[in-house]
DNA sequence: TTAATATTTGCAAACGTTTGCGGTAAATTT
DNA sequence: AAATTTACCGCAAACGTTTGCAAATATTAA
């Protein structure tokens, strides 16, 4: 079936192209008469205008990138519903590549990204990214970059995250009013600066304001490490009475270790972490988190894209304040 | 920054656009000499060829757009991670929409694609879609559509589906194989064309192959109203020792009751759900379950529709088969 | 009636590519 | 030395839009 096209339309109907181009967008300069004629037409013709050719011409795509680790992610999955949702509602359509946490693919779809002309990009870095000459090429195309939850340290540019001190020190907050004595907390990856943000704010507020706490510190990779290393500790003599988990995964490994040891929770041990929600309800009792809701990160993220689109620069980095969800673990 | 295009390389050369071009992409009629001349000021510059530009003139466009209910599903999840991987290695991009199960938005998401002139799309419908014109218009405008997991009756399209039937089989032969006396098999939103086939299977079998086998039929819509079914079914005085949960979402709400009544899993109850895999092996002991991999069916829906697009139409539905995963709860 | 203004439409260039075809100069064959 | 082939390269049209400007027609004012 042959594309219906403007001049397609114009032959059709004995009108210039630029007659109909401006009749099907409402232009003052054309009379109702005409107007009435090229919608009904284009209506029964089934036209639909070619992106490809208004970007040619206009030099703006109304396509935004995003670069996520993965998109198998409760917590990013609730991000780009966030800016899904935003950019239906702006007309935007969104392009989203993962990058596996490989740098090698973050330049690559860096590189689609800057092909296609979008207006503009979302994204969390890969955890090892260290070189960001990359960005700096899509600013140079005026392509305007918002990162997310992963983000880089320089201020010049514009961030969004997570409150991830607060959230610690919520999370420490709570252990503290719990009454713990001995508390084993677990973090992620040591390379990670958000695992660093968050251990140093947990740590410092503990030792500040329960200093008598004992606690003690594990980093670990994986559900499956978090799972041995809760094991590990719980085996010793000397029990703890509760386990904080910095992300989901943990937590996954903690309850794990935690079903096979028939413990009680909260009796036996509390249990507390971060989280957007979906895991810690899993159980029973609910695992009392503070929560981080990819879901806010993402409408805060997009009204930054705007802002940056439409009033040029906005440097700043903005955090979503965490909250802190009561279940039945502590 | 200016946009480094063929013409400013030409310009800067002193070479016409269409060498410039050829050069570019190693076309025999240019030396070996301009080649090298060519590319080196291309990367000096930064030429980036633009995607526009090409799609427009050659109406291709190197992107497929996907529709999925919800991203953030699991198992939509390693379906997408699937032809996310297939794609990136045949050099095209992915364009993600979401429907949220809402016919309205799945139309839109079709105008989109259609407007930006994909290259193919993989689309899942939405729970109650009924009218598959708008199929047709994509059909007329030469893009081919691979339908997965929720797919429409008609034989004319091309699907890709999970083997629900053999899926519920495998888990009834699992059941009669543990010598269950009283079944508790919970289903979906009995709408839904893949709860039916599932039910209807599991039934057959289950009355031919062991029909003093007791068995409840249950249709649920969450994973709340699982848990309460469960947790009625649980309370009577005539209990049943295995339950069969035909999703994820239906596990979940079973399990919470499970881990609310301390139920014994196997000894108490045995547990077998259908899942990619990732909810069962939460628990302690891990779920047995009939693995339907997304990842595979992503893989299968690509090849689909590199067929499609490359050797015209091929009009079969391929199911992917299913295989048991055993865990410790049966 | 004529000039001036308002209304409606069309011309043509531009966006950045790709590609069929034709042209020139050098290399090869007769 | 003339004729033919080969190796390179450029011209120009096309893809489907948008938009500044000019042109044509209709309307109003003088």
């Amino acid at each position: 079936m042959m594309n219906t096209t403007l001049k397609l339309l114009a032959q059709q109907l004995q009108l210039s192209i630029s007659t109909v181009s401006r009749a099907l967008k409402d232009h003052p300069d054309i009379s109702t008469a005409t107007k009435e004629k090229v919608h009904a037409l284009a209506n029964s013709l089934d036209y639909e205008p070619n992106a490809y050719a208004i970007q040619l011409r206009t030099q703006s795509s109304k396509i935004f990138g995003v670069i996520v680790p993965a998109i198998s992610n409760l917590f990013y999955d609730s991000f780009i519903a966030a800016i899904e949702e935003e950019s239906r509602k702006n007309g935007y359509a969104l392009m989203i590549l993962q990058s596996s946490n490989n740098t090698e693919n973050e330049l690559n779809n860096l590189k689609i990204f800057r092909q296609t002309r979008v207006s503009g990009v979302f994204a969390c870095l890969s955890a090892h990214t260290q070189n960001l000459e990359v960005y700096e090429k899509m600013s140079n195309r005026d392509i305007p970059v918002v990162f997310f939850d992963i983000v880089p340290k320089d201020n010049k540019y514009t961030k969004v995250r997570m409150a991830d001190e607060r959230c610690a020190i919520i999370a420490a907050e709570k252990i503290i009013e719990r009454g713990a004595k001995h508390v084993l907390a677990i973090f992620g990856d040591p390379a990670l600066s958000i695992s660093q943000k968050r251990k140093q704010a947990f740590q410092q507020f503990m030792e500040k304001y329960a200093p008598k706490t004992h606690c003690t510190y594990v980093n670990t990779h994986s559900s499956t490490e978090a799972e041995i290393a809760f094991d590990k500790h719980y085996s010793k003599t000397q029990k703890f009475d509760t386990v904080f988990a910095m992300t989901d995964e943990i937590l996954i490994g903690v309850m794990k270790s935690i079903q096979v040891h028939n413990i009680k929770v909260p009796k036996d041990i509390g249990v507390i972490s971060i989280s957007n929600g979906f895991i810690p309800n899993l159980y029973h009792p609910t695992i009392s988190y503070v929560e981080t809701s990819g879901f806010e990160l993402g409408k805060l993220a997009f009204v930054q894209m705007l802002a940056n689109i439409k009033g040029g620069k906005t440097l700043t980095e903005l955090t979503v304040d965490a909250r802190f969800v009561e279940g039945k673990s502590m």
